[in-house]
DNA sequence: GTTAGCAGTCAAACTCACAGAGTGCTAAAA
DNA sequence: TTTTAGCACTCTGTGAGTTTGACTGCTAAC
């Protein structure tokens, strides 16, 4: 599609104006790009990649810019995927390999741990509790009219909630209740927590329905509801220059308040490994200002948390796919 | 100190800043403040509340703005605390009513009201673990390695951690070690676990050292460790005028980035009720342009959670604290 | 003690001119 | 046919100079 030589140029533009954030000319780009040509004719080709829509223009006589068909034709086809030096392979892997309890703390690290190497902003999220198998629960009494239910899934996961009764109860109740959930949830999907199984539970103790509820309803709530969502260095995007306009700045504050917006952000389409949105490429408007790169973090299959870079179109592209790839990679590979 | 049409002028000029944003002249005050004199008289009030160190001039032909003292006068001596409305009073009750499980879950409730009834950004955090009584400690086996430990304190907080080991342990050493810790620490306080409790641990249980001490060190770890902070309205505040300067905007995300900052923020000098902090009187530097509101939540003199107001100089101090009191009468009425 | 009136001050908005950076085009060179 | 040099043209950003309007401070009269 882009001969060679048009290809070195958009590789060289687009790779100037991540550095400087000022529309590239032709000037600029006879020296430090191993491009042998002069001004004129890389003004000609510029003038061609323009007009097949990979550059932009901020005005008749300013230099180029990307456009977001740009950006994507250098993601695709002409960025470096392993533009990480030695420290930050080091820094990364002392990182990662803290002891953690708990699968989030994990999923948390490496998005500080991101956000420490690239200076972007990262958002995190932990699984999705949805889609694992119930491996078994555990009910403890804390308390005359409480209880904790503690939830383990297949893939190590674990929710624990606090459910509060109207009614006193004892540790036979607690013992039976344990009994029959797990009887009938091991192994299960969590999808089973639904009507078939309120109604055998219902079935089985009728004489404790005012038990059984508030835990189906607690537990179900507890595994449906969206987890938490950790944001890292929202301020080192402010450092950028494009954060200089008060439109954008206002967006990108809205963005990061707006929890849902994150989270449908993190959860959408995930057909590549590591997947890459520039621009008006997202779906929502709001983040037509910004560029997204997205992993899932699994184990053997399972989904363990989604972590996720947002900043600028004039993101650096290399370094935090680069970087992506790595900690993807020693995530996957620790199976621990 | 100040004769009573001062009061008035002072009084006139900070609401009408608060709701203006632009400074005060003294034609604006002959209408609609109840002070009968003409701008003159006005002018000369003015000039020697501006001697006295309650007004400001951004330049010399402009109007008056409030200087930190004279906020910190109205917020003393002249604002009405009962500015709330039946409307807010009303949503302030059903938000407030809703079941929750968990005492952190009713602060963030809290919080979140108080943003939405005063549309400025709210931060909230947590009870200190290490302020309370341990009433109880669970331990429970969650696999051969790995155990879940719930500790409750006397004011009804419940935390609760995972804990990994190296070894297998059993049903049997969970049930001695449920003993042991309950033995030595039920209506205990919580830096009770230290060193005596962990020499008379290790003297009791010398097999099984290996386990003792990493339960130790995450119960430690885990009451010990701040709790996690909630905001609430970022958004809210980038639609003030003052965060059209850059420098403000910037400031205002450098803090709500640094938790530490608004930890230190939220449990910094409690005499009051409700505490006021104006601008320069904060101590970090980098508070100096915002004012901070902050109440503790108390259910029968235990601190159940700290919820604080972050907003401009210019805030709306009368609305904040009418809120804020009518919300810490509500909370510590619900003695549940 | 209060007020009217006026001179003085300052910020904000507007205009204008100009320098500088960059392109597009043309015609010559390779 | 491709590349290059050169020049005219365009547009932004900046800074100086001007005007406008909002206020104050002061003085003298009420």
């Amino acid at each position: 599609m882009l001969d060679e030589r048009k290809k070195k140029v958009l590789q060289a533009i687009v790779e100037e104006y991540i550095n400087t954030a000022e529309p590239v000319s032709s000037n600029a780009l006879t020296q430090n790009h191993g491009l042998e040509c002069s001004s004129a004719t890389i003004r000609n080709e510029m003038s061609e990649l323009e007009k097949s829509g990979f550059l932009d223009k901020t005005h008749t006589s300013s230099g180029r810019i990307p456009s977001a068909k740009g950006y994507r034709y250098y993601v695709d086809e002409l960025l470096n995927d392993n533009d990480i030096s030695l420290e930050e392979i080091k820094y990364i892997s002392s990182k990662l390999e803290t002891k953690v309890n708990e699968i989030e703390e994990l999923t948390k690290i490496a998005a500080n741990t991101i956000s420490e190497v690239t200076h972007y902003t990262t958002v995190s999220i932990g699984p999705k509790a949805t889609a694992q198998l119930i491996e078994e629960i555990k009910f403890i009494l804390l308390g005359s009219r409480m209880m904790m239910a503690v939830i383990l899934t297949d893939s190590g996961l674990v929710k624990e909630t606090i459910i509060k009764f109207d009614e006193d109860i004892n540790e036979k109740q607690v013992e039976t209740i344990n009994y029959m959930f797990n009887h009938k949830l091991k192994n299960q999907p969590i999808e089973t927590i639904d009507r078939p199984l309120e109604e055998y539970l219902y079935d089985e103790m009728t004489y404790s329905i005012n038990v059984i509820k508030p835990i189906i309803e607690q537990i179900k709530k507890v595994l449906e509801e969206d987890n938490k969502i950790y944001l890292e260095g929202a301020n080192k995007s402010f450092e950028l220059p494009e954060f200089n306009s008060l439109e954008v700045a206002k967006n990108f504050v809205n963005i990061i308040d707006t929890k849902e917006l994150i989270a449908d952000m993190l959860n959408s389409g995930f057909a590549e490994d590591i997947n890459v949105y520039i621009g008006e490429e997202n779906e929502k408007k709001e983040l037509k200002d910004f560029s997204i790169v997205t992993f899932k973090h699994r184990v053997n299959g399972k989904e363990l948390g989604t972590i996720g870079i947002i900043g600028p179109k004039r993101m650096d592209y290399s370094k935090v796919i680069s970087v992506m790839k790595y900690i993807n990679k020693k995530l996957n590979g620790n199976n621990k």
